[in-house]
DNA sequence: CGTGTACTTTACCGATTAGTTACATAACCG
DNA sequence: CGGTTATGTAACTAATCGGTAAAGTACACG
């Protein structure tokens, strides 16, 4: 249970509901009420839910007015990517020829390895 | 709370524990007993973590006599690529014209809203 | 057969999570 | 000022999670 960044974005993105939200976000910032409008569970719901998400560092919250508008912030996602990048010969079928293969050490060494 | 494959996979990965017994299995199959080693936690729990990785397909386990060696498991991570690339945008700052275009958009909006 | 080894299952515990309702705060609008 | 709108906080609940100890299962070996 390390509270590490990755666990925190990864436990963030392990949520439907919140991946919904990230969704919405990726086309643009938009209000709580905005968010909240496609779900049927309460504004409190969706306001733990960006908590979450901002606690991950997915997400930043300005101030207009009564509204907090909420827009995207894609960089723990790099994180992840990073990390996928150890794996991606388990995964990634075109990948699995030597000269890939050797292509991916070289992308290896120039990711510093987090985890 | 759907449980969708996809969060069945990042709540799988959202524990350090988890993501090292992944990252032993990638350089070959191991036992529970091998995989439970450099952990302080109990054996149980070594079983509970080696469960959840199954039940997310990240794992596959074979028998051997007494043994129930594990192998790594990457089809789900496909996945978990696949949904990272609609983000790509907002995390990877060498892509292409077009994203940097979209990006700056979204700067403008940050922009604005400090105002 | 009995004993040891390699695990899994069960039962429990405390902490966290995802949701609720009810209330509080903050800003605009007449 | 008072009312409406937008959002956050508090208190509660049920379910899940990560861990434990103890008992159960399965196989090998003498």
């Amino acid at each position: 249970m390390t509270p590490d960044r990755l666990s925190h974005t990864f436990a963030a993105l392990a949520d439907p509901t919140r991946r919904a939200i990230l969704a919405r976000l990726a086309s643009g910032q938009a209000s709580v009420t905005e968010l909240a409008a496609p779900f049927q569970m309460t504004m409190p719901a969706v306001s733990k839910h960006l908590k979450v998400l901002e606690r991950a560092g997915l997400i930043a919250r300005g101030r207009e007015a009564q509204w907090r508008p909420c827009r995207l912030e894609g960089e723990p996602l790099r994180d992840v990517a990073d990390w996928m990048e150890q794996y991606r010969r388990f995964w990634d079928e075109s990948f699995d020829r030597l000269d890939d293969y050797l292509q991916s050490i070289q992308k290896e060494k120039k990711h510093d390895e987090r985890q």
